[in-house]
RNA sequence: GCGCCCGUAGCUCAGCUGGAUAGAGCGUUCGCCUCCGGAGCGAAAGGUCACAGGUUCGAAUCCUGUCGGGCGUACCA
């Protein structure tokens, strides 16, 4: 398809001057207009002409031009339409030619991302909260692989900090009152919840909390490392779980602790910058000159201990030096906008040009009808239960469409997770969500579901065709009612720049959902199978391309494609 | 108070580096399974793009202000 742009485009910069670069082609508002459209406003501007008559004139030069390309004036618009052979000869091949592969490209070639996803907190069960951060910090990883980027996905664990005190105070304290190694996380989130309970009225219980961080802090390894070893390794054997369902891996999983080796050099190097001071007995970087209102970034303590920000300093330092990174994302809630924007402005104060590299990929909170989850007040839901229901939902649906499908556990639970990514993908990330269930575990419309149906009646059909009919001469110009199908198959790896750019997964999903549209109506429309032999080849290449496009965008996103359901 | 994010159909959302009559899904109503999968397809109804100014030949899109919602605002993460 981009050999139509390029022809196009050429051809306008020889006719009119305009210089390369300086415009680009739009999508005609409706596809019997024209492939692609260029509005005509600049050149009028430019000319100080009348749009409508300069599209007349430039219509008949550039026909003169350009082969097997029609341009044609509607107005103050020039439109133009590839030839029907063309357009799917040249769309077709190389979606069929790439195959899986089709949409990747060599742009992020010796270009190194560091994505941080998930960070889910020790001794927390998973809430579909996490879900946004896992899922989509995971395609972003994807669409950047898929571009030739090298990429690095790090699981930055929330194991360290103050809550950790309390929860070794509290383990200490009531652990042998709950089942710690029979049902780990919901025995840590009790202990959890007692001591927040309990410590306001109980300053024994707060200075126990405190008291634990410190020696945490401090290096020793003694009964509270022991403790909190423990609850680490519990944690993480229950997460692993999910992630495996979730079809996520990570490159580095690395706790907040890996960096305590990091955090003196890590002070130490900042105040060497010059930006530190001391204020109320702690050291802080004063961040004043980026605005009257900008709190400062809080390095260390009163009590000496650090805090999140200086591990998160640490770890910046540390990827920076390891990966001199392209991109370093943060797949982090829009509520820590504050501490990221901070974190860049320590960078800028200490003069580091790769400052800009960092960027906070913020996505929406996901909340309650009835409000704010939170985890101490029992207001949450947790992201087992989701993927529980949703498989089971999949798998009612196919027990009552499709009894005697083979494998239907697996794909009931491929098309349950499918439904639950899909839909945490769907919308632009800065959206906030509100917990639904019934939105969650609808598999009609706009849903992943959908489009793995699509997917699903594409792989039957050619597997109905008879063998060879793929292989056949095809008759394409059988697909001159097809080009707005084509065109949207062309759009493909464009979409994949544009959504690793913005690193915004749902241009992707959005995509996806057009093209199933535009497919489902498409079969309606035109039999594949029992045309002459000529138009069955044709259009079962494109239904072949189509299936090939959608396997392919659903797996960047994580979503399966099973090949029936 | 101050800062940041969001505000498009009854609901959930596309469209936002300015361009042709603002598009989907859900829900509502009406059609379509002797024909490759009805988790589907076709159609109808539904809009002062929060409001008010401004920039422009042209604004849902850019700027300013107002209102509404969310988040944050130094020793939590």
């Amino acid at each position: 398809m981009q050999e139509f742009i390029q022809a196009i485009e050429s051809a306008i910069v020889e006719a009119t001057g305009l210089e390369a670069g300086s415009f680009s082609l739009e999508k005609p508002r409706k596809a019997e207009l024209g492939d692609f459209a260029f509005p005509c406003f600049l050149l009028a501007k430019r000319d100080k002409g009348n749009p409508a008559k300069i599209a007349g004139e430039l219509a008949g030069k550039l026909n003169e031009a350009l082969d097997g390309i029609e341009a044609i004036a509607t107005g103050p618009y020039l439109n133009f339409k590839v030839d029907r052979g063309d357009l799917a000869r040249s769309i077709l091949n190389g979606v069929l030619s790439a195959g899986e592969a089709y949409g990747n490209s060599e742009v992020g070639q010796g270009k190194t991302v560091v994505i941080d996803l998930s960070s889910p907190n020790i001794a927390k069960p998973m809430s579909v909260g996490h879900l946004r951060s896992t899922v989509i910090g995971a395609a972003i990883q994807r669409l950047h692989d898929a571009l030739g980027y090298k990429t690095v996905g790090i699981n930055h664990i929330g194991d360290w900090g103050s809550q950790f005190g309390k929860l070794v105070a509290a383990v200490d304290r009531w652990g042998d009152t709950v089942d710690l190694e029979g049902d780990p996380i919901k025995s840590l989130l009790a202990l959890y919840v007692r001591y927040h309970e309990e410590e306001e009225n109980d300053p024994v219980l707060q200075a126990a909390g405190r008291a634990a961080f410190q020696e945490l802090e401090s290096g020793v390894d003694g009964h509270v490392r022991a403790v909190w070893r423990k609850l680490t390794q519990l944690s993480m054997e229950e997460f692993n779980r999910t992630y495996a369902r979730l079809n996520v891996s990570f490159d580095e999983v690395r706790g907040e602790a890996f960096y305590e080796d990091y955090l003196e050099p890590t002070i130490q190097r900042i105040v060497d910058a010059g930006i530190t001071e001391e204020s109320e007995g702690a050291l802080i970087v004063s961040l004043k000159e980026f605005g009257e209102n900008v709190p400062p970034c809080l390095l260390r303590k009163s009590d000496g201990t650090t805090l999140y920000a200086t591990r998160d300093m640490a770890a910046v330092f540390h990827r920076y030096e390891l990966y001199h990174f392209h991109r370093c994302l943060y797949v982090v809630g829009g509520d820590q906008r504050l501490h990221f924007q901070q974190l860049k402005y320590v960078l800028q104060r200490m003069g580091l040009d790769w400052e800009d590299r960092v960027e906070h990929v913020a996505f929406g909170m996901m909340r309650l009808p009835e409000g704010k989850m939170s985890t101490r007040k029992g207001q949450v839901v947790f992201l087992e239960d989701v993927l529980d229901r949703a498989a089971e939902e999949a798998g009612k649906i196919i027990a009552e469409k499709n009894p005697d499908l083979e494998g239907a556990a697996e794909i009931a639970e491929q098309v349950g997770v499918g439904a639950v990514i899909f839909n945490d993908l769907k919308r632009e990330r800065v959206k906030d969500i509100e917990f639904v269930w019934s939105e969650v575990l609808s598999f009609e419309g706009d849903t992943g579901p959908y489009v793995q149906y699509t997917h699903a009646r594409l792989a039957s059909i050619l597997r109905k065709s008879e063998a060879g009919a793929l292989e056949g001469t095809p008759d394409y110009a059988a697909l001159a009612e097809s080009a707005p199908l084509l065109l949207a198959l062309g759009q493909f790896p464009g979409v994949l720049e544009k959504a690793a750019d913005r690193a915004e997964p749902s241009e992707l999903t959005q995509y996806l959902l057009g093209l199933a549209r535009e497919i489902n109506s498409w079969i309606a429309a035109n039999r594949v199978l029992g045309q002459e032999p000529g138009v069955t080849t044709a259009r079962l290449q494109l239904v072949d391309a189509a299936r090939i496009v959608l396997a392919r965008g659903l797996s960047l996103l994580g979503v399966a494609a099973p090949d029936s359901m």
